[in-house]
DNA sequence: CCCTGATTCGC
DNA sequence: GCGAATCAGG
């Protein structure tokens, strides 16, 4: 099952997803058959360029003289991708510390991916192509897509926050 | 060197 | 519209 186009579920998840926090690579990877360069591009074209984050975006980016040279420098992708395995490894590593809150939420307060809104936290809790998933569901602070204590956590840098599955040979 | 998002540009 | 290549910053 090969999907070439975005489907409006995938834009929806991509959006969500974006919008919670996770990196691109991530979202990536937890789609599956895509790069973190498409959802990028993806999110882009969606205009949901930053989300919070975006210090040193301001300044004007340097323009590229194209050498013909790249395309033929072209590697052929040899694309591990839709590898579920590997995503779920290390999804499952990184939720190892706001587990120990997280556990606690409240199935009652718990929301699936559709019923986020504003009000809500985005926090999300679990590997997101997991039944057991959720999303934190608290009163969102104003302005802020988390609740008072995800406000805190997503803000402050977690020092073992980033964790990386798939390496790109450049 | 690892990662991140941002941008450009050929398709 | 899509995404690889590339860039610049942390």
């Amino acid at each position: 099952m090969t999907v070439l186009t975005w489907s409006d579920d995938r834009v929806e998840q991509l959006k969500k997803l974006w919008e919670a926090g996770l990196s691109a690579s991530q979202i990536a990877a937890e789609l599956g058959n895509v790069t973190r360069n498409a959802v990028i591009g993806k999110v882009h074209r969606l205009g949901l360029s930053g989300r919070a984050k975006s210090p040193s975006s301001a300044a004007p980016r340097q323009r590229k003289p194209r050498p013909a040279a790249q395309q033929m420098m072209r590697v052929s992708r040899p694309v591990s991708r839709g590898n579920t395995a590997l995503a779920h490894a290390f999804e499952v590593e990184i939720e190892a510390d706001p587990v120990a809150f997280d556990n606690v939420v409240p199935m009652s307060q718990r929301l699936s991916l559709l019923e986020l809104n504003e009000a809500t936290c985005h926090w999300p809790v679990g590997d997101p192509s997991s039944p057991e998933f959720f999303f934190c569901g608290g009163k969102a602070l104003t302005g802020l897509p988390y609740c008072a204590h995800h406000s805190r956590v997503a803000y402050q840098p977690a020092a073992d926050r980033r964790r990386q599955a798939p390496k790109q040979t450049r």
